[in-house]
DNA sequence: ACCTGAACACCGTTCAAGT
DNA sequence: ACCTGAACACCGTTCAAGT
């Protein structure tokens, strides 16, 4: 039914490098051209500007987590959420540099919509339901931040001024942590059993 | 013991000029400049670059919401946390463009260490403390980019695919309110109880 | 120290023209 | 439809030269 290959390369071949670009640091037209090997103008034949590229990534990344752990009947449900968002937390911290993106285009993708339907089914209200994502979609974002960054930079701490702060800086610097964030999920789920 | 004027412009003034052209969608040096009366290169006599002046931006939001909330001796702990909170809340979503520059800077600013030292005060457990923050932040994040974006755009929603979302259309359209912002962190806080 | 003018090395996007 | 080549209207940053 499909016709024969018209393009020199398929759309997800330019969303892979596309990714890869953001990875490595910066997303150009004009790098991106390149590496499909392409001159700029022909990218505007496979989308309509750099803008939709960014969030076709931020959808087909939202699609990597495996979506089915929230309906595993083996798991209770609140574990159910647990695995769910520690494998979201993994697929997107592999990308640290396209969550500021995901983040943006977080309820317009059409993955997005599954994904809230998905968590309803586990958890009925609404209002719950977006209370875990916000602390999930936050606790990813923070750490992403941190990651692109640089981490931790050199920390200069006055435990004067910072005492408590400084009392627990082991903790602190363990922020970004799946340990950390598990346990926060945990006490996120259980305030709103 | 300082000099005189020697500049044409404050520092205060460059930022306050900066955070305006945010507000208005697109921070350029060369608009900036314009804006304050200068050539672009001059700029770079007081900030050494553009990344620069967006971090002294997020540093002074974060500054502007009234940290001796947390601190109220009338109030009980969760409640000094929730009024810290709505003013935070409602000092970032008064400029959600720059909002995603916070979440970037979100702990290397002087003043980020202030938020995170008042709230060990009333929180006393970092990982609670953390939690509390990450609610917060990606409560004030999805909120800052729907506003960007043009809040939600038109909904294409099938009810047979999605049956619980349409069930619910209701409560999902009032995600972004201080209500629901309240109300999840007062189970957030409630599961840290 | 502060600032200008001019340059350098880039951007995203458009568009006539070719196939 | 897909793609090239070239242009348009921008960027951030640097730097000699002036004050």
């Amino acid at each position: 039914m499909t016709r024969g290959p018209r393009r020199s390369v398929q759309p997800d071949a330019v969303l892979d490098a596309a990714l890869e670009l953001i990875d490595e640091g910066a997303l150009t037209m004009r790098a991106l051209a390149a590496r499909v090997g392409l001159t700029p103008g022909a990218l505007y034949t496979y989308f309509p500007d750099r803008a939709a590229i960014v969030t076709a990534i931020a959808d087909r990344l939202l699609a990597e987590a495996d979506l089915s752990l929230l309906d595993d009947p083996a798991e209770p449900p609140h574990r159910r959420i647990e695995n769910y968002a520690l494998a979201l937390r993994e697929v997107l911290l592999a990308h640290p540099a396209a969550v500021p993106a995901i983040l943006g285009a977080a309820f317009n993708g059409p993955m997005a919509l599954r994904v809230g339907e998905s968590l309803l089914r586990v958890l009925p209200d609404a209002r719950a339901t977006y209370t875990v994502m916000v602390y999930v979609l936050g606790a990813i974002a923070l750490e992403a931040a941190d990651r692109v960054t640089g981490s931790t930079p050199s920390f200069e701490l006055d435990p004067a001024e910072f005492p408590l702060t400084s009392g627990q800086i082991d903790v602190i610097l363990a922020y970004n942590s799946a340990e950390q964030f598990q346990w926060g999920l945990g006490r996120v789920l259980s305030g709103l059993s």
